[in-house]
DNA sequence: GGGCAGTCTGTGAGCGCTAACAATGACTCC
DNA sequence: GGAGTCATTGTTAGCGCTCACAGACTGCCC
């Protein structure tokens, strides 16, 4: 009675029973409504929510999570979220995600260690997330997955197929072979590699893939370069490979320098300005090729020949192997606990006129 | 007693009753240290966390915020959030929260209209969160935001500063101003300009500097272009200018093509290939500079003029905006409600060597 | 030695919701 | 017309936690 809440406070949000006041029911025969239940009558239905509507009434969710347990909440863990990869995996998670009736939060490592792997499990099992996604392609982080013992299901990104963890991933190995058979097609005797970083899986998988398919035509391996993504360490590995197709064979460390296939369009890019530095035209004297497809590259000068990925399929697929863990009592182990995505080849003018 | 539970169904995640008899205290206690309470005697805690340790006790998020009526959750509203700037703006963000101590849920749109960004903020609203962060910087959005009567806290990312509502940006026109003025200072005796899309605020302010700085010194003001944000676009109006270059005035629409204003760094690209591929050299027969600084510009050919965005900073400044409205009692109004960040020219190749 | 502060711990209530069950009334069926 | 069925509604008991308060036990002072 003598509340001063009915003072000018923050009044509190309106809960279930006030509801029920107003409407003239039992606060169960809201719940029953707000849940859809088939046996209220019409008229009452109707009567609930204009109290409803008239209270501005939302159901509470910490509380119906705490009888439900239920958060429908999704982690999502992710590295290098700025790159289009990344980004575009997650946007396609989260459209999924909520489509399924579930909210995503996502927690991004600025650089990935297994602390800080742990780290971002631990924040979000801290809101009791029902279950992650794990987009840190890294072969460390597979490895320090599988280490933790978690109480909730999760599904990789990239993460490779050594483990018994479920995963989506792009077949990069696949995509590997489809540039280099294009290079090779197209007449070159050999091919280069400028890969991505030694720990990422996906890095490996590309160098497997070119690697597999040099062998198989016979031609001769030369040594990879490695870079970090980044357009800056893409030119510095152009650098490198100008001073060899330069100096020919002379220098004694490989083959000629005619095709260049890097493990993703960024370094693509910054392979190019080297080159192109260097006096080298792209691709009359040397021919490139990239991964990924991102936006850009099909503006690029000259536009880079590339393989593109299905992004937000991975996204789509990761939630959908997260989701069936999640609601199936049914579907337990070895029911599509892989999914394997087809990378396509894009071809453009940086590897065309040979 | 005869429960199936002890069978070997999924275990129930232990509660916090469970570790107080494990520990031979109370749940009360146990609370007491998993809060920090000063007044817990060493050898107690030291036997509660042991307890925690080998049960392998969470504590129930739910029901904590059931009765804390706090969540800790942010959410957050995004577009385009492939595109590098939303992306870094999503990744500071999450990251600032992560901080304070917040969780944060993100939200995207495929594409912006009133009813989208409604049903996003309706999303977030049902999971509870205590306040949301806006970054769908369309016109419309801000309007739309401006309508609903929302029971928390919003805060806009390049929303304007039109409404009352707190926000953070950067100074778009400000950015237009600086790229301007590089390129009359380096002689030219006007500059064109390819627009974002009229709808977005940024664009609005991109152009509005541009005039502004033309006007000021005297120079002609030519009808900008509109492009949409994608290379493609940028090319398509590349063609355009490159159209209007050659044929020069006689034409008759505007003045000579020598200096080209692109109000982002991928349109700015498409330009560039749409002039170099109609014969004019970049930046010998027309400059050309872009808005962002996405990774990429550094290497394009020729490396891109350009202004560079905080990102990371507007993310954190939106953060703390929102979190000292949630926290404080104290910062009501007018409390630091805009936060305008300055950018930066970055100068490079494609605007240089006049 | 009684009172009084201060430290530590336990008890009980209740956050807002859903699930299980009970209760009511209307209707059908033989 | 009594039993059985069904639709509709209400009642009750928690979910696991924090808060407010009460108790117990120290030490210290006069």
């Amino acid at each position: 009675m003598s509340q001063t809440a009915q003072s000018t406070g923050p009044r509190r949000a309106p809960t279930m029973t006030d509801v029920a006041q107003r409407a003239g029911v039992s606060h169960q025969t809201v719940s029953r409504v707000l849940s859809n239940h088939p046996n209220v009558r019409d008229s009452t239905r109707a009567e609930v929510l204009r109290a409803i509507e008239e209270l501005g009434y939302r159901r509470n969710s910490s509380a119906r999570a705490l009888v439900t347990r239920r958060t429908l909440t999704l982690g999502v863990v992710a590295c290098n979220p700025t790159l289009f990869g990344p980004a575009s995996t997650l946007f396609g998670l989260e459209e999924a995600a909520r489509g399924e009736g579930y909210l995503v939060s996502a927690v991004t490592l600025r650089q990935f260690t297994p602390k800080a792997l742990e780290e971002a499990i631990d924040h979000l099992s801290n809101w009791g997330v029902e279950g992650i996604v794990v987009i840190v392609p890294h072969r460390a982080a597979v490895a320090a997955l599988a280490e933790l013992r978690l109480p909730f299901p999760v599904v990789t990104v990239e993460g490779g197929h050594s483990l018994p963890i479920p995963g989506v991933s792009v077949d990069q190995e696949l995509g590997g072979r489809l540039v280099t058979d294009h290079l090779l097609a197209a007449g070159h005797s050999t091919v280069w590699h400028v890969a991505g970083p030694g720990d990422w899986l996906e890095a490996g998988a590309r160098v497997a893939g070119w690697r597999a398919a040099l062998e198989e035509a016979g031609a001769e391996v030369p040594e990879p370069l490695v870079g970090d993504w980044t357009p800056l360490s893409g030119y510095r590995a152009g650098q490198e490979l100008a001073g060899r197709a330069t100096a020919g064979r002379a220098r004694g460390r490989g083959p000629e320098v005619s095709a260049v296939f890097v493990a993703n369009d960024q370094m693509a890019l910054g392979v190019m300005r080297a080159l192109r530095e260097a006096g080298l035209s792209v691709p009359g004297r040397v021919a490139v090729a990239g991964f990924d497809d991102i936006p850009e590259s099909e503006f690029f000068a000259p536009p880079l020949t590339t393989v593109r990925q299905d992004f937000a399929a991975v996204g789509q697929a990761s939630i959908r192997l997260l989701v069936s863990r999640l609601e199936a009592a049914t579907a337990q182990a070895g029911d599509d606990e892989r999914v394997v995505i087809e990378p396509r080849l894009i071809v453009r003018g940086s590897t065309t006129s040979l």
